[in-house]
DNA sequence: TATAGTACCTTGTATTGCAAGGTTCATTTG
DNA sequence: CAAATGAACCTTGCAATACAAGGTACTATA
């Protein structure tokens, strides 16, 4: 089994969660947010990434403003929306409940009140 | 946008993990792990559960035997073989490491590293 | 003026999970 | 004994996601 691969397959649908859980705090355009990311230990790459902020901006989670720079052509910042909030909330829950069910795996506990009757 | 379906993709690539945690304690058959976990609050249907352990097994990962049942037609009972165990191990550090890297970004430290020179 | 660097984006492919089917075998019921 | 029920197995087609590999446009520097 390929464990570069593995990884990859967790971080699906987990891109999402970590990429509005960085624009919580500020907002940021994708090169930024792919030097960011890779600074929390999560790569990702230009072509996963701005199809992604295109979907959440459509979405209605986020929004974008152009901001000029000193170094190069205007970026686009994205940042959280209202409704953006709202839904990180609701990642924020569905994380929380992913975690327990993998801590709950991981010590065996499901068996306990799924006796078998074989 | 929809929590279910941010929920079934957080769950992406975490299937592989939670049923192999769950065949670290013992050997068992689909239908069984199906209502294990959801014992442990991930919902799997068959038509992702079969195709799944017919991969890991044609990776090396699983092995079955087949076993009589008392209530019914026999039983395709998996376990993990020897590189099931050393590939689980492997997984368990990449949940770790996603685990940590969503820490991270909630706690906005990953901003601390990363002073801007705009 | 040409090159390098930064920033944007698109297309095609592979993988995955789900919905909705279908088959076989053992048991129970009429 | 025949038919229906239930448990177990499996397959196919679709949608969503991430990645690789490209491409375009603007700015600054050599």
């Amino acid at each position: 089994m390929n464990v570069e691969n593995n990884k990859s397959q967790m971080r699906k649908g987990m891109l999402e969660y970590c990429i509005m859980l960085l624009l919580r705090r500020r907002p940021s355009y994708a090169n930024e947010i792919i030097s960011l990311l890779k600074g929390a230990d999560m790569i990702v790459v230009e072509g996963t990434l701005y199809p992604l902020l295109t979907r959440l901006k459509n979405d209605g989670l986020l929004r974008y403003e152009w901001r000029e720079s000193k170094q190069g052509p205007p970026r686009k910042y994205y940042a959280l929306t209202d409704e953006g909030q709202d839904a990180l909330t609701q990642l924020d829950a569905s994380w929380e409940e992913l975690a327990r069910t993998v801590a709950i795996l991981q010590s065996g506990q499901h068996l306990l009140e799924n006796i078998e009757q074989e």
